[in-house]
DNA sequence: CTTTGTTAAGACATTATATGTCGCATAAGT
DNA sequence: ACTTATGCGACATATAATGTCTTAACAAAG
């Protein structure tokens, strides 16, 4: 018993392959959490542990080097290194923008985790980790809306399970109460999306953001599925964010400057940029859908961006209509 | 040893507090992994993990259930449930699209065994996991620039020692090999940016996109720092992002359609909305820094938005400059 | 080339732990 | 009130874990 709690505890220090732990190594952070067991026993344990946790064990040199293989299977004990723990600080910024990390309890175990990696090793640096990243959003942040992690933790519950539910809406005209039918979640921006009907109107799918549910009380009864329901196609379709027109060919004319990024981050795999004769512009050419979120983006670089291609783009564009 | 195995199976067996397990379903999950022990193991073991792993025994009813305390330690080990899975298939996408997964293995291993959660109760569903899930991005989704993860891991591996490094970087006038002093990371959009200076130009710090550095070799110096270099006051600055103008008081007349979805998801805490007098429109106000990326966002609404305060800014705007 | 110190690993005795079985008490279902 | 299911204490036994001693291999230093 304490035995088990041992390995787990040697199994946490080590880390994943191209990095290694030596047997004096190993021997010291286990005397440090307290247990006192003689260097042969820890070398019994290693190969004991080797196959069920595909250990490797690097024995080209003395002292012999201990490490999780890339492709164990239970991989995700093995040491945190720095590197990664410094990655997952990004991640956390990052999800913390778009979910309540109270809903990722696993994932916010790991995220204390690596920032405990990073703290053990700070003092030995010259500045410190929390000053040496930070997220900086592309595009306008907007802040996520409040909801109640149990309302909606119960509503993607029925979704999954393919249960009605009885459930409050606050819109616009005030509270009501439906029974829905959940077909699907959207995750759009800083939102959450419920693809659903209500039972007394079967022939139209809504999608309402989670966090206005107030409510929501699982039944037991199954869902109705509208034939052939597809998530995929029903957002293809333009529900959520308005379809202008599918694949158009789209040939912008950006400044130099304005359309530089495109280079390194194009907007569509079949994006292709030409310089044009003067050399002060770019042409960029690229099959893609007309959506409202293409728009904004074109109207976004005001000035410095005109279309040339599709004909009725230009004009709307020149309204400023996204 | 063998023991040891089956603990871990077990913990993996079971869930975070609401739920539980029973001892029956316990036995039944051992016996289909291999192990037969008789009941009375299997009760005497959950005794002994409970102190150890923080397991909670709800012995209010027969048959007693058992689970992971919501603040255990080891709280990672234990099953993922469906919803939780469900929310870690959205959270793998959303990153997907802004770090490449490679670098993150043992997010990797997470989402593989949300994966298999999904997949394993899928067959009792009418409609497959697969299809109620989807990302859309509300923003301009500019595709990721593909990064050697070797190098990246490299830098940030030096960022985070405070060593130099010579490396490679290829910008529009070609491959030139320098010694960097990395300084921080930043996290903008799709592609990460190395804040550095040149070893031959102290005085000017370079926010250098990581994709472009085509070699790293990490030197045994510590960094030269410059004098108070604060990541956070040097993006503050506007060094990534260009900053016209610190705190202005910002009045915009959006449509009351366009501009709806500012009451849920306001661009700052000091935004407020009025309605205007005819009812048609609104007046958003808040205080927030003149950049950029405000401007795009603004332009983008065409005239769907007016920009009122300040002065300066509404002619910017008309002119389509951002 | 030899010496010295360090590390890995086999052998074995000993201790500690894990396990099955039986029996009894108590709670839930009929 | 009866039956069945479940939890748990007790005990004997088998199994596993551990320390100690020893030998062999290797690396670094003289």
């Amino acid at each position: 018993m304490d035995t088990t709690i041992r390995y787990l505890e040697m199994l946490q220090f080590l880390p994943r392959y191209p990095r290694k732990k030596s047997l004096s190594e190993i021997r010291d952070h286990l005397n440090a959490c307290g247990y006192k067991v003689s260097d042969r026993t820890i070398q019994r344990d290693l190969k004991k542990l080797e196959t069920p946790f595909g250990l490797i064990c690097d024995d080209r040199s003395i002292p012999f080097g201990w490490s999780f293989s890339q492709v164990a299977r239970r991989g995700d004990i093995a040491e945190i290194d720095e590197n990664e723990a410094l990655l997952l600080m990004l991640v956390r910024d990052h999800l913390h923008e778009i979910i309540p990390l109270e809903q990722l309890p696993r994932m916010n175990l790991m995220f204390n985790r690596a920032t405990k990696v990073l703290n053990a090793n700070n003092h030995e640096k010259i500045h410190g980790w929390k000053n040496k990243i930070k997220i900086k959003p592309a595009f306008m942040n907007y802040m996520r809306p409040k909801v109640e992690s149990e309302i909606s933790s119960s509503i993607i519950e029925c979704l999954l399970d393919d249960k009605q539910f009885e459930g409050e809406y606050r819109s616009r005209n005030g509270l009501s109460k439906h029974i829905y039918n959940p077909l699907g979640l959207v995750s759009h921006g800083v939102s959450q999306r419920l693809i659903c009907y209500r039972k007394t109107n079967i022939d139209t799918i809504l999608h309402l953001p989670l966090h206005r549910f107030q409510s929501c009380q699982p039944l037991k009864d199954d869902i109705c599925l509208p034939d052939n329901f597809d998530l995929e196609q029903y957002l293809e379709a333009g529900q959520i964010e308005y379809l202008y027109q599918k694949d158009i060919q789209l040939k912008l004319q950006f400044t130099h400057e304005a359309g530089q990024h495109l280079f390194e981050t194009p907007i569509d795999p079949s994006q292709e940029i030409e310089i044009t004769n003067d050399g002060k512009n770019l042409l960029v050419k690229a099959t893609i859908h007309d959506t409202e979120t293409l728009r904004r983006w074109i109207l976004g670089f005001g000035v410095k961006v005109k279309v040339i291609e599709p004909k009725y783009l230009v004009k709307e564009i020149a309204m400023g209509n996204p």
